[in-house]
DNA sequence: TTCCAGTTTAGAATTATTATAAACTAGAAA
DNA sequence: TTTCTAGTTTATAATAATTCTAAACTGGAA
């Protein structure tokens, strides 16, 4: 079912993050990167998704290890903004985003829509590992 | 043990926060407006500060729903930034954050030390609730 | 083809948080 | 003051997200 460029590109992904391709983790790779636009995820959305239609069942401890993994290697990007679940998105670009509070949903703000002109400086010894705002907006 | 200018204060603080001024409540409040300097906590830091000396116990039940019901009067503020834990904040200005992934620790930044020179429109009919930036960092 | 380190998985454990329900108490009213 | 009751406290149970465990399974090197 996967096109075999695309196949090349996943076992890359899997083996550059320290993961053997297997059947369960490329079937995780389809559904998050072959797509045309990058999205927003939490485990529990992505764990019903993957495991919708019958076929083969993929753990919920393989979807939290790969997604981990995925992230700790740079293939997935996590937002904390929310108090009990984390959320993950597939835009790896540096950016940022909108929370709604109602509908618990993000959206993103390229990069470039908003301007930080005047940033302080982090404390002696420690270093700006991200600088991504989240702006909560409601009805 | 409090001296009752802060008393009445406290009182007034419970009572708008549709909380009778109970004895345990009154100590919670001691510990977290009875200072100087405004700080940063956890629930589970707080209940260890509370319960420490003998003397009387509070549930963690009582200051779980203290410290809800002083965040949603605005008596606290909720600082969403680690993946599994809610951090509080008695500085109830509108300010941002260092938060250092090493030592899990809150630093305030005023809020002129960030300028935002550009911010996106939100969506139709949606509104900025919360503009405050979280900084991460490490060594 | 063999073989084993790495993997998957179901289920248990952990952690933060929220809910429950019985015993207690603040404070209004008698 | 005493009574009375709605609100409160508390221990404990329940829940939800996440992490751990250990036994069965498998990718891929040799
Ligand atoms: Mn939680
Ligand atoms: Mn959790
Ligand atoms: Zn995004
Ligand atoms: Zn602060």
């Amino acid at each position: 079912m996967i096109i075999s460029d695309n196949l090349k590109i996943y076992v890359q992904k899997l083996r550059s993050s320290n993961l053997r391709p297997t059947k369960q983790r490329l079937k995780i790779c389809q559904f998050l990167f072959d797509r045309e636009k990058t999205f927003h995820f939490t485990v529990e959305t992505l764990n019903k998704k993957i495991n919708k239609n019958g076929a083969s069942k993929v753990s919920l401890a393989t979807i939290y290890n790969t997604v981990e993994a995925f992230t700790s290697a740079g293939y997935l990007k996590e937002i904390l903004t929310s108090k009990n679940k984390s959320y993950y998105d597939t835009n790896i670009k540096s950016h940022h985003h909108f929370y709604d509070e109602g509908s618990k949903e993000l959206t993103d703000i390229h990069y470039s829509q908003i301007q930080l002109s005047k940033v302080p400086i982090p404390p002696k010894g420690k270093k700006i590992k991200n600088l991504e705002v989240v702006i909560r907006i409601q009805k």
